[in-house]
DNA sequence: AACACGTGGTA
DNA sequence: TTACCAAGTGT
């Protein structure tokens, strides 16, 4: 390896002292989080950008301080708090977590990252990130910022592989500092979501640019990534819309007002039976439906 | 391993 | 305006 270890560690850590964001999941002056606190953010922040989450956040912890809290309520309450977060599964799933975690753990978020990967919805990214942040366990923390960090500074390209390789869990390993493993892990996502930005990289603004391999090859361009799943009139679009109905509505909506959302009947009546089937609606009676009331 | 799963901001 | 992208997970 060409590049220092030392140096890059110091650089990032430097780095960050100096551009945290004070997040309001984060601990205040270097004392350890709420660890619950730590697990919502970490829910809502899947998938889903920060300035987002802010106000969603606030107020979801406002109402539930605790998992029992949460674990009180009906998941449809938490789907409908959600709000336009999208995914809402993740909300269902926050819901069932903190059931789990109310009846089988003491009503504490579990410390440890096997135990917390077998809660719904905590794959390898959150659990290694509530062990981390909550915890100051020392894991190997690989969200999509620290892969790109990790992909431009050390193997020169712009953009991670769509999957995880065996390489790069290797290398991220590698470069885990044995002390202080959770800092290392949010000072280069925060570096990866303030200046390594996948669109527009603020290079200029960045500590290590003089031992960056994409930066030492000219910043070659990655290869074009296929193009996605087009949005419009796809099944996600008029569940959302359904959905969306179903969390401003007070009460249970009848089927004719969920017809409206969308024109062509075979397309809506297999998302709204998907979303039944998901557990994300109800039946209540005929032609009548409803968020969950458990 | 590829695909489904919401939503809104940005270039 | 279309397309990309945002602290992923489950199947």
């Amino acid at each position: 390896m060409t590049t220092s270890l030392p140096m890059l560690h110091d650089r990032v850590l430097t780095w960050f002292a100096a551009h945290r964001r004070d997040l309001p999941w984060r601990g205040r002056d270097g004392e350890r989080p709420d660890p619950w606190a730590v697990m919502v953010s970490e829910f809502m922040l899947q998938q889903t950008p920060v300035s987002r989450v802010l106000p969603v956040f606030e107020t979801w912890m406002e109402r539930w301080p605790t998992p029992a809290d949460l674990a009180a309520a009906s998941s449809g309450d938490a789907i409908r708090a959600w709000g336009r977060l999208g995914y809402p599964r993740r909300a269902q799933r926050l819901h069932a977590a903190a059931g789990a975690i109310a009846s089988e753990h003491g009503g504490q978020v579990p410390d440890d990252y096997a135990t917390l990967r077998e809660l719904p919805g905590v794959g390898d990214y959150t659990a290694a990130a509530i062990a981390s942040f909550a915890y100051g366990r020392h894991h190997v923390v690989l969200d999509t910022n620290v892969r790109r960090v990790f992909t431009r500074v050390i193997a020169g390209e712009q953009y991670p592989a769509k999957a995880v390789t065996a390489a790069e869990r290797t290398l991220a390993a590698d470069l885990l500092p044995d002390d202080d493993a959770d800092l290392w892990a949010a000072a280069t996502m925060e570096l990866g979501a303030l200046v390594c930005t996948a669109r527009a990289p603020h290079c200029e603004a960045c500590p290590v640019t003089d031992l960056c391999a994409w930066r030492a090859a000219g910043y070659p361009e990655g290869e074009q990534r296929p193009t996605g799943q087009a949005w419009a009139g796809t099944d996600r679009q008029v569940r959302g819309r359904l959905m969306a109905v179903l969390r401003d509505a007070p009460g249970p909506v009848h089927k004719t007002t969920l017809d409206l959302v969308w024109d062509e009947a075979g397309q809506r009546d297999r998302c709204l039976a998907s979303l039944l089937d998901d557990g994300l609606a109800v039946l209540v009676e005929d032609d009548l439906f409803a968020l969950p009331g458990h």
